[in-house]
DNA sequence: GGGGGGAAGGTAATCGATTACCAATTGCGA
DNA sequence: TCGCAATTGGTAATCGATTACCTTCCCCCC
């Protein structure tokens, strides 16, 4: 037997289709002994709302689309187990598609979605160059949020985490422990917040070691990439004292490198992250790294993509949220400690 | 301009909107010369089908609804990707939701995914013995499999790993390798999984060390718990040369507490996980763990659940794959090695 | 030349809800 | 008592596709 529809209840309740509807939607007035009946009559027949109809009729699908990158970076699955709970205690549901990377396919996801009729999308873009267009088209369709990397050329809301502060606050952090000699291992041009990293890093290290441009290594946000490179970083300077990373990943790779080497950290060679993502603690030592507030990032988003849904015109929100030094074994020891700060960032454990 | 419908199309084409349907499905035959007018006409006016009011009248969503604890275990972000690549390539799209290990939300999830007409569902479940009923429910509506983890009273297909042959693997290995004193630490009563290596161990130590019975602690899955039961464990039982947990994070938690106590691993204390997840490369040393064949693992459900959409009676597959035994420096080396093995490869000299 | 079979096109029913529109009833004030 | 407004219930249109069923046409064979 097939589940009970609408038409069921009313037949059995005596009432027409309409009168069911407005006693459970409550779209309408309807006499409470009817409402009751109705109610009790659902009840009992095991009547559920066939979804799929709604959403014909109201053009509305209660489901949000959502686009990834990938899950090679750990920071993403709890981004989306975050959106996904924040959708669902808001009454929708939600498709989760990964790009993996490749601006091609996140096109044809993000078209898949637009035909299944999601009622807006999130979206952080693979690509920063080659993602604009795709996004900026779907758009002008569907309420759109971009979180955590932005794509050129799109006019939409957008949330992210300050990377330049979280980046100046390494160097600041580093030159403040002893570290004279810095290079940095970062992520791909592709990369929003890679860029933004590497530019981060070098604006602020600057007046600190001018030097360091010359020793800005970009790849991908892999522990793979990070080892290659820091092998290529300690052959062709061994003075450096202290990488950078543009994320934890590609830290991790280091210090496997540092550790065939005999290189002792911090001591010999310092090492920072960023994202904060759970390894940064279970190598030894812990990674000092900044951590990003996942959680106010994905509830901004998806309450961006509400208010979008809800006709709020949001477009013109960019919301560029704090970040969070964390120092662990991975640096040296303060020097000279900044006592105002400290007390703010460091971490009790 | 609202998105241009089949009538849209049909109107500027000059045939039916029947016409259009079948050149474009394909369902019947057309005259060539209509096909390619439709064609044309479709795409100079961006047609595109609504998902929506096709699942309504074919009664077929193409969507399927994954459900899965959580992902404070590195495992479930993986399958959750793999099993997303999959579905793309046959048509599909994934709603994804998590249960956060609560029965309850866990019914709350399947019950909504019921209502949103999900084709089928994929579902690991949080609770050996509480997510039986409704698991059990839905089965009976829509095709459903589990996929690592079983609950118990249900009659759906499944697809996990030999937990037992991984467990005694470890065992076998770990005694070979010198250990003596055994003890395991394993998450909690509730988890399917977890009792089966928990069973496993159990039965493998029993003539190699009887009194490893005695030092079984169960609790979660999580690297805290792995911390809590180590510093129980070696308080209350110092002579324990060997720790076997339930997965790679309990190991983890082991291992924090090792150091803190100046243990040295494994020469002191040797320690195993269980999954394989990219944490475990990243402690010093390495954990030695078993590796699962999660594309294999998600490949094959994705694949039983699109049979049982297709027709197929797949309640009574249960497939159980190989594990793959992964050592690394969490465990002391060799000390008597299986000559015959080493006969085929050792090397010449 | 008639008839049978197969292919193609069109009309309209259908999926299951919501909701525009209309009719009937009621309440209330003038 | 009449009339207006507010409330409630029902009928049927609607969302956008697919598809059952019917008609027409063409081909081929007897």
């Amino acid at each position: 037997m097939p589940r009970a529809t609408i038409k069921d209840v009313a037949a059995e309740a005596g009432v027409s289709t309409a009168t069911v509807s407005r006693a459970l939607s409550g779209a309408r007035g309807v006499t409470a002994t009817h409402k009751q009946l109705v109610q009790d009559t659902a009840l009992r027949l095991g009547y559920r709302p066939h979804t799929v109809a709604r959403a014909l009729r109201q053009s509305r699908t209660m489901v949000v689309g959502m686009v990834v990158p990938g899950i090679d970076n750990p920071f993403f699955p709890q981004l989306v187990e975050l959106a996904e709970a924040e959708l669902r205690t808001r009454g929708r549901a939600l498709i989760l598609t990964s790009s993996h990377d490749d601006p091609d396919l996140e096109a044809q996801q993000i078209s898949m979605l637009l035909d299944r009729q999601v009622d807006g999308l999130l979206i952080s873009a693979c690509s920063k160059a080659h993602s604009g267009a795709a996004i900026e088209k779907v758009s002008n369709t569907i309420p759109t949020v971009q979180f955590d990397q932005y794509a050129d050329s799109t006019t939409t809301a957008f949330v992210g985490v300050d990377d330049a502060s979280g980046m100046s606050q390494l160097v600041d952090l580093a030159r403040r422990s002893g570290s004279r000699k810095f290079a940095y291992i970062g992520g791909g041009e592709e990369n929003w917040s890679g860029l933004r990293r590497r530019d981060a890093f070098a604006e602020s290290i600057l007046d600190i070691d001018p030097t360091a441009a010359g020793r800005i290594y970009l790849g991908s946000f892999t522990r793979d990439f990070g080892k290659t490179a820091a092998e290529r970083l300690l052959r062709e300077h061994p003075e450096v004292d202290t990488v950078l990373c543009g994320n934890d990943l590609i830290a991790v790779g280091v210090m496997d490198v540092a550790r065939n080497l005999g290189l002792s950290i911090p001591d010999d060679l310092a090492i920072a992250g960023f994202d904060d993502i759970s390894v940064a603690t279970v190598s030894s030592p812990a990674l000092t790294t900044v951590s990003q507030p996942a959680q106010k990032l994905m509830g901004t988003a998806v309450d961006l993509l509400l208010r979008a849904i809800d006709g709020e015109d949001t477009t013109r929100i960019h919301e560029e949220l704090p970040v969070r030094l964390v120092q662990r074994g991975s640096f040296r020891h303060f020097v000279q400690p900044d006592t105002d700060r400290l007390n703010r960032t460091r971490e009790h454990s």
